[in-house]
RNA sequence: GGGGGCGUAGCUCAGUUGGUUAGAGCGCCGGCCUGUCACGCCGGAGGUCGCGGGUUCGAGCCCCGUCGCUCCCGCCA
């Protein structure tokens, strides 16, 4: 017999009846009736009920033993009477009598207890995470994000992709975020950074000649942590393909993603390939974002030409300023009470609006505290524009067009949520397509890339020379899902002409551009095939599928906010030697009071 | 860097307008119990009410500061 086990802890049935079984596992839960006691046994796979009474010789052992400590039991496999059978096991039918005993393990008393489901503070469960993994809800989600990827790696590889590794020591990258970095004990004074995505290398490896990359890559930005987002370190499915156009890329990554959530998401549907293509001006319109949550039908319409003829000075004056006046049509909302509207107005001032306008539709007219300023005609347009109806509410925002954006993409969010009109137990997906190449940005006034310095203008050369920089569209996509951005990808610029005048458009020159991506530049003038690719991120495909609203719930072992892994105790301090072997001298701000 | 929420037993929480010795459930320790499966019953231990200061006859409760955790803004091409 096996040292440890002939079954798992989930494995044995009423078949399995008069057989001699051993199983080793922890400890539960414990039931101690006196002359009776049970023991449920948990491992990996299952539950299983042992049991030993006082005619037992091991009884008092057994009935000493504190939960979690770990056991190796032998025994026989009997059946349980047809009262006590517990149809909430898989092993339900049957319990082990107690035979043999080996403690494997003791436990100490429990910081925290494993057999409840309920919350804990974060700091106890990351401290004693292990412990944490054990139960039931985070191990099932860190087996989910195994299969998750393990059915990622299969899809990408029948689709014709080669996985590849690429440096975790390498140099700061061109991207935005603040860099990790590394000292360097042979080049004083010099660092390595940990790279914030692959993505020169991946590009790179298209040059090479490898046609189709993909790696479940870790990256590394110093950037503070949000609920969605885990400070330090999270996985992105990084892919890149060549002699490819945007919509290739589309259809090769849409089975994918839609396969893996088809595979993983229960009862609950999925959008099939083709995804939604909607254009980035289409999307700041119609949903306020360029993460827009397809669940909500609610859809932003612009009426600020309707406005513009109305007595409602404040969004008079707003168009004539440029700004724009943007309505959502609220179905069935106008029987709700003042309440609701005052509640959202509140809503709107908490988000530095001045408020939030509307009207509501029944017998023909238009009520609510702006109402006054419509003429029954511009009301008939509004209807129009808008297509409500009787018995619907329209809301209004006027402002600078970013704002006004902004705060109808929130109102939108609040509005179809306040009225649960979200479709429930679906996954809908959409590309966002023609982000701007370029963007003003607002406290320099200065033209700087938008998104990816790398991707490649649509009009290519010509576009560059010719347009109005922020007209200019790139090939520049992101993946949306439930209102997440799951992926930003383009198709690369791998002409260095295009690149150079690209830089020079965002201000730089021709040297600096050279001086910081060398290596790129030297490649693409060596022969670059036309190229492009995304990088889904991995966390956020396994909350989604996991539906759980924080990134530490699928990662097995996370940093809390504050960027500290409470476990292993990272960061911590490194002997004076260390630093001295790297050249570096330490010049600390004050430290904190206790 | 900024804003909000939270902080009471090992854990989850209650604690009235500021008023006697700060409570419950789970866990822990002891006792009883031979069919439970969140077993049940009896008893016990366990508290710097995050920390410091203030107001008050009196502070878990009010005020100020501070620390910790968390959510958000900034940041995240």
């Amino acid at each position: 017999m096996h040292a440890y086990r002939t079954h798992t802890c989930g494995q044995l049935r009423a078949g399995d009846v008069g057989g001699q079984a051993r199983l080793s596992g922890w400890i539960h839960r414990k039931r101690d009736h006196g002359q009776l006691v049970f023991i449920d046994l948990r491992d990996h796979y299952g539950i299983t009920q042992c049991v030993v009474d006082v005619s037992s010789g091991l009884f008092a052992e057994v009935d000493a033993l504190r939960v979690e400590s770990v056991i190796t039991v032998t025994g026989k496999v009997v059946a349980r009477s047809a009262e006590t059978v517990n149809t909430k096991l898989d092993t339900g039918a049957i319990e082990l009598q107690i035979g043999e005993l080996t403690v494997q393990s003791v436990a100490d008393t429990l910081p925290m207890p494993v057999n409840a489901d309920a919350d804990y503070p974060e700091d106890i469960r990351l401290r004693y995470r292990f412990l944490d993994l054990r139960r039931e809800a985070v191990h099932r989600n860190i087996m989910l994000r195994s299969q998750v990827i393990a059915s990622i790696r299969r899809r990408m590889i029948e689709s014709g992709f080669a996985e590849f590794q690429t440096p975790i020591l390498t140099s700061s990258s061109p991207e935005g975020a603040r860099d990790f970095l590394v000292p360097s004990r042979m080049h004083p004074g010099q660092f390595y950074a940990l790279p914030q995505a692959p993505q020169q290398f991946k590009q790179l490896l298209m040059v090479a000649g490898f046609d189709r990359y993909f790696q479940i890559a870790p990256c590394f930005r110093d950037e503070d942590s949000r609920a969605d987002r885990s400070p330090g370190e999270f996985y992105q499915l990084d892919f890149e393909m060549s002699f490819v156009t945007q919509e290739d890329v589309f259809r090769t990554i849409e089975p994918v993603l839609s396969g893996v959530f088809d595979e993983f998401s229960g009862d609950r549907s999925v959008t099939p390939p083709p995804f939604p293509r909607i254009p980035y001006d289409e999307a700041m319109l119609k949903y306020g974002s360029d993460k827009p949550d397809l669940r909500n039908p609610l859809v932003v319409v612009d009426i600020t030409d309707i406005f513009a003829r109305s007595d409602f000075q404040v969004f008079v004056k707003v168009a004539a300023a440029g700004g724009v006046v943007r309505a959502i049509r609220a179905p069935g909302a106008a029987a709700r009470p003042r309440s609701f509207f005052d509640k959202l107005n509140d809503w709107a001032r908490g988000e530095g609006a001045p408020g939030l306008g509307y009207i509501t539709l029944a017998d023909g007219e238009a009520k609510g505290p702006i109402a006054k300023f419509l003429s029954a005609e511009r009301v008939a347009e509004i209807r129009a524009a808008t297509g409500a109806a009787d018995g619907d509410a329209v809301f209004f925002v006027g402002d600078k067009k970013a704002a006004a954006e902004k705060l109808a993409g929130a109102a939108r969010n609040r509005i179809g949520q306040e009225m649960g009109l979200y479709e429930q137990g679906t996954f809908r997906f959409c590309w966002i397509t023609d982000f701007p190449m370029f963007e003003m940005d607002e406290k320099t006034g200065q033209i700087v890339f938008s998104h990816n310095p790398f991707s490649m203008p649509q009009g290519e050369l010509e576009a560059l020379e010719t347009q109005d920089p922020l007209t200019i569209k790139a090939f520049q996509y992101d993946i949306v899902c439930n209102g997440v951005e799951l992926s930003s990808g383009a198709i690369r610029n791998h002409k260095p002409e295009i690149m150079y005048k690209a830089f020079a458009i965002a201000g730089y020159s021709r040297e600096e551009v050279e001086a910081r991506f060398g290596g790129m530049l030297a490649a693409f003038k060596f022969g670059a095939p036309p190229h492009g690719g995304s990088a889904p991120g991995i966390d956020r495909i396994v909350m989604l599928l996991a539906d759980e609203p924080n990134i530490r719930e699928i990662i097995a072992f996370p940093l809390n906010q504050q960027a500290q892994d409470l476990l292993m105790q990272a960061p911590s301090p490194v002997p004076s030697e260390r630093l001295k072997e790297l050249h570096i001298r330490l010049d600390l701000p004050p430290a904190k009071k206790p």
